[in-house]
DNA sequence: CGTATGACTAGCT
DNA sequence: CAGCTAGCCATAC
């Protein structure tokens, strides 16, 4: 069985390290296509899984919260500073919380 | 198969 | 810095 571009979404966001963020982009990437940012991001709002899915730790290549279908940008938000992430006024802190997927 | 949608990104004004 | 446009991709109908 082959696996769906979302089903590796779900895979990479599972394995994203507590403290740490990952763009669209970069997810996209890892995905095997670095432009399907917006797939990307279609995955993550159909997902039904917060527990196993953090897609609170997926943030745009800007840094700047969106979506979230359990809460909005407040409750990403309030995660994200829970866990350690930086922020920068109202975006994360890239340049200290971007997750390094090759470390 | 073609159209529409969306939690994107980069570039321009 | 804020707002808008065009390009790109996967999924649903």
């Amino acid at each position: 069985m082959k696996k769906s571009f979302t089903e590796k979404v779900y895979e990479i966001a599972k394995r994203i390290p507590r403290g740490k963020v990952a763009t669209y982009g970069q997810i996209a990437r890892l995905a095997g296509n670095a432009r399907a940012a917006r797939a990307v991001g279609m995955a993550m709002k159909c997902n039904s899984d917060t527990s196993i899915i953090p897609c609170h730790r997926v943030v745009t290549s800007d840094g700047g919260l969106t979506g979230y279908a359990f809460g909005g940008i407040p409750a990403k938000k309030s995660l994200l500073l829970k866990e350690g992430v930086h922020f920068s006024g109202n975006k994360v802190n890239l340049a200290l919380s971007k997750w390094n997927h090759e470390k």
